[in-house]
DNA sequence: AACACGTGGTC
DNA sequence: TGACCAAGTGT
């Protein structure tokens, strides 16, 4: 058992949660499993707030995994505008074709198929399957993991890559009860999102600030500085220069048009052969470049 | 395990 | 002002 009363926390974080919990659109029950899932794609590496409307749109134009399966990817990837790391809109695309074509049109619930779906991994899984489905599972993201580091184990951070440890922690936290577990879940993570930030927590209006472990011993700081990985200047970058060139035309860009946009010959040949090679872009010198149809 | 993968907002 | 951060996944 952790020093920390879990049942409290839990407790306290579930009535804080009723009174403060964002009206997030895909929080709403109409948003269905779909909508929760293209949520939780978009939200992968980006803030809320740049979510909110390509979210709507998204779900307007193609309302459930089919719409969106009879679609060129092409016009996922454009749809998906400057939320960035655009192989995200490709994985749903795909996974779309792959709903469509196994589950009948229906996003899985449990987590074995979730996972097996393209651009899922342990975390969307399992926040589909208890965002949309009311499963019991553990949701361990960004959020999560520095909440319980704080609370539980008195860190100002969890370490870099996620321990079985933390996975075991959060296990003892999940509520028995499936309604209640994925309450929690959704809870912890908007607790992190709002309060308990990486940046400046708001410990003065926290649920748990009296029984939190990282308060209490007086929110000692981070170890090391964690190196982040560079941009400017990277394949990264160009890749996103010439992807920016090919969204906004409607038609082929011959390849004059994407040499413009980028310096380095040697660079940009390589960016635009990965481009390719992710099926992000498709066409050659002879013919042009364009998104994928 | 470490790194590639976009983009924009914040302090 | 530039470094840090944002509901990760795939290799």
């Amino acid at each position: 058992m952790p020093a920390t009363d879990s049942t409290e926390v839990v407790e306290r974080v579930l009535r804080w949660y009723d009174e403060h919990a964002r009206d997030l659109p895909w929080r709403r029950p109409g948003a269905g499993a779909w909508g929760v899932m293209v949520s939780e794609f978009m939200l992968q590496q980006t803030p809320v707030a740049r979510v909110l409307e390509p979210w709507r749109v998204w779900l307007e134009r193609w309302p459930t995994p089919t719409a969106l399966a009879a679609a060129p990817a092409g016009d996922a990837v454009r749809a998906w505008g400057r939320l960035g790391y655009p192989r995200r809109a490709l994985r749903l695309h795909r996974a779309a074709e792959a709903i469509t074509e196994q589950h009948g049109g229906v996003v899985p619930d449990d987590l074995a198929a979730l996972l097996a779906l393209p651009g899922v991994g342990s975390y969307t899984a399992a926040a589909i399957a208890s965002f949309a489905y009311g499963r019991r599972h553990v949701v361990l993201d960004t959020n999560v993991r520095r909440v319980l580091a704080r609370v539980a184990a008195g860190m100002a951070a969890p370490p870099v890559a996620a321990t079985v440890a933390e996975s075991r922690l959060a296990e003892e936290f999940l509520p028995a009860e499936p309604a209640r577990a994925a309450r929690w879940a959704v809870a912890s993570m908007e607790l992190g999102a709002l309060i308990c930030t990486a940046r400046s927590p708001a410990c003065e209006r926290c649920p748990v600030e009296d029984v939190c472990a990282w308060r209490r011993a007086g929110r000692p700081a981070a170890e090391g500085p964690r190196r982040r990985q560079a941009y400017e200047g990277t394949d990264r970058q160009c890749r996103g220069a010439l992807l920016a060139v090919l969204r906004s035309s409607d038609v082929s860009v011959a390849r004059d048009e994407l040499d413009a946009v980028w310096p380095d010959p040697v660079q940009r040949e390589r960016s635009l052969t990965s481009l390719v090679l992710d099926g992000l872009v498709v066409g050659d010198d002879l013919v042009g470049y364009a998104l994928p149809g």
